[in-house]
DNA sequence: ATAAAATATGAAAACGTTTTTATAAACATC
DNA sequence: GATGTTTATAAAAACGTTTTCATATTTTAT
């Protein structure tokens, strides 16, 4: 074997070839300004050498990537892939690569967002806390976050209404003719949990109904906190309630087994309707009703979002709505 | 905002703190031959700058990232998180970081990995052909495979012994009494699918059973493919099989699910067992009996391995066995 | 044949780091 | 108080590119 394991670079090329770096450099990214023998003698040595660019020396001399970053906690569970795998066609539609920084070290994060590794930030990552958040808005590094509210001159946000979905649900079970209800709680300090109970409870309010403390249930958006919750309030012996809404699909499905396992027939006995419309909902029987959110939307809309700014527009709040997705998780009330 | 957008660099932290750049760089590197109070003063300016370090720069200087790179020509559906995630905590375990690079398109990978983007480069991609994998290979740079054999210098593999995978199924199928099998072939030029089916007919030959083509059904790995060749199947009426083997685990549940709404029940008439052990497979009903290939594991190794090659060792084959896990899709024959 | 214009290439600077080597200052030794 | 030693900082080179500007060569016009 020739090559030493030095790796080739620029200069190489330009001995091998009895020419200037500068030339090299013109021929491969073909500036016109070289004589075609020239050229395309550069480029057959190039070639031959298997020369490749260093992206570190090309990236710091043009101060831009060409790459766009998506910052991830987590990747395992049905919703980043269909989400990745949308924000990688946005970008490959805008001529941007996509890396995705799957990390829960925020000092990582940091220090990739604001040290060039990339040109933009798509932020999906419970890791960055409020303080760091600051300082990336005030740093002016165009960053697109779609798990809070937050826009600067360079941040914007891409969200699905919660508190909108929330009330749909509510509407729909109302419009089913369902009286009595029943909320299965997120994670205590996510924003979104948040939202769906009050829009949920808002509307409910609006018909002139409430919902009674023991009808609010811990879900923690897990499948078996859910179902456990369900199980311990069917222990309990209270009245059954007409309909469930969780903050999540998983608390949806948790639930609605613990419901099954119990004796109660969802839909005949209590409707469920879960919030996300991840892929699950429509394998477990009976199918999940849920609301969309649309995430692949969501994605393209960001990077879209994320590639203006990086050409100079400001930061903007973007929210989306979800639509109920019918299935066989609910029905109308015979009354 | 007194930032006119132009990015903090290292000049500006030895302008402000009113020193030379080697001496910030001294302070943050913590070199210790700094004066304490010089390098205090240095780390508050840095600080209160939000000054971080260029990591275009710091890579080209360094002639490392500290990074490794997952390239994935997919991310959607039950198999990547899994592996990302396990790739993810071995890379934390050994001081890396791990990018994850989403890509169809060769030439872009290419550049990512020979140009220094990242130390060494974890590859389940079937983008990247022959010629590609054979100029990597030449060019010394680690890399791992996990889709493929493929071992050089700098080159190892990390793959699921399929062969082995495909003898354990017949074993098991053998030992369960069954005496007529079917077969789902996976993607055709895939080189696992070959494997398993080589594995289990070999297995099934030394007990004395071939298997005719009619029996031998088309599955392309896919839910969908296998479920018409199969409904085709019970259409022509012939008889049916004692067990089936699919190539993997999303064309047997295509399989169970096409004997189900054909009337056949598994596993009381037909038994049903894939390859993979993908989450769906406990989801389902009835759950489905696989070969539970580790795919953690092999991502700890493939991490474990490019290390090493980084640090000097040279490529190697690793493979890696199966294990059946047993479901509700399996049974043993009453005869 | 000479000046002007066009063409083809190369030298050098710059991007932001880290590291090696040099210099200046402070301290100790006799 | 001169000499040697340690300590603290800075200057400069290097990593591999791209790009601007200068120079050398060829062509065209007179």
């Amino acid at each position: 074997m020739s090559n030493e394991n030095r790796k080739i670079t620029i200069k190489d090329v330009a001995r091998e070839a009895g020419v200037s770096i500068s030339t090299v450099s013109n021929a491969l990214n073909n500036v016109n300004v070289l004589h075609p023998d020239t050229k395309e003698r550069i480029l057959e040595v190039a070639r031959r050498l298997n020369y490749t660019p260093n992206l570190n020396g090309r990236n710091l001399k043009a101060g831009a990537t060409g790459v766009l970053g998506l910052f991830l906690g987590a990747i395992r569970g049905p919703y980043y892939g269909e989400l990745s795998d949308s924000i990688y066609n946005a970008c490959k539609d805008n001529g941007y690569e996509l890396e995705i920084f799957l990390s829960y070290d925020a000092r990582h994060i940091m220090a990739n967002i604001m040290g060039h590794r990339v040109d933009g930030a798509i932020i999906l990552n419970g890791a960055i806390g409020s303080d760091q958040v600051e300082v990336l808005k005030n740093q002016g590094i165009p960053t697109v976050y779609i798990d809070r509210i937050l826009v600067g001159d360079k941040s914007s946000s891409v969200v699905f209404d919660s508190y909108n979905g929330g009330q749909k649900a509510a509407r729909f079970l109302l419009e089913l003719g369902h009286k009595k209800f029943m909320f299965i709680e997120g994670e205590k300090t996510n924003y979104d949990a948040g939202e769906r109970k009050k829009g949920f409870f808002d509307e409910l309010k609006k018909a002139g109904i409430t919902v009674s403390d023991d009808y609010i249930l811990r879900g923690e958006f897990e499948r078996k906190a859910a179902y456990d919750s369900v199980t311990e309030f069917l222990d309990s012996g209270k009245p059954l309630p007409d309909a469930v809404f969780a903050a999540n699909d998983l608390s949806a499905i948790g639930a609605s087994e613990a419901f099954r396992d119990g004796g109660v027939s969802v839909p005949d006995q209590v409707n469920v309707i879960g919030c996300d419309d991840i892929e699950l909902t429509r394998l477990v029987s009976p199918s999940i009703t849920t609301i969309r959110t649309f995430f692949e939307k969501q994605g393209v809309i960001a990077v879209d979002k994320l590639v203006k700014m990086i050409n100079g527009e400001s930061g903007e709040l973007i929210t989306l709505n979800g639509r109920i997705i019918p299935r066989e998780s609910t029905k109308a009330k015979d009354s």
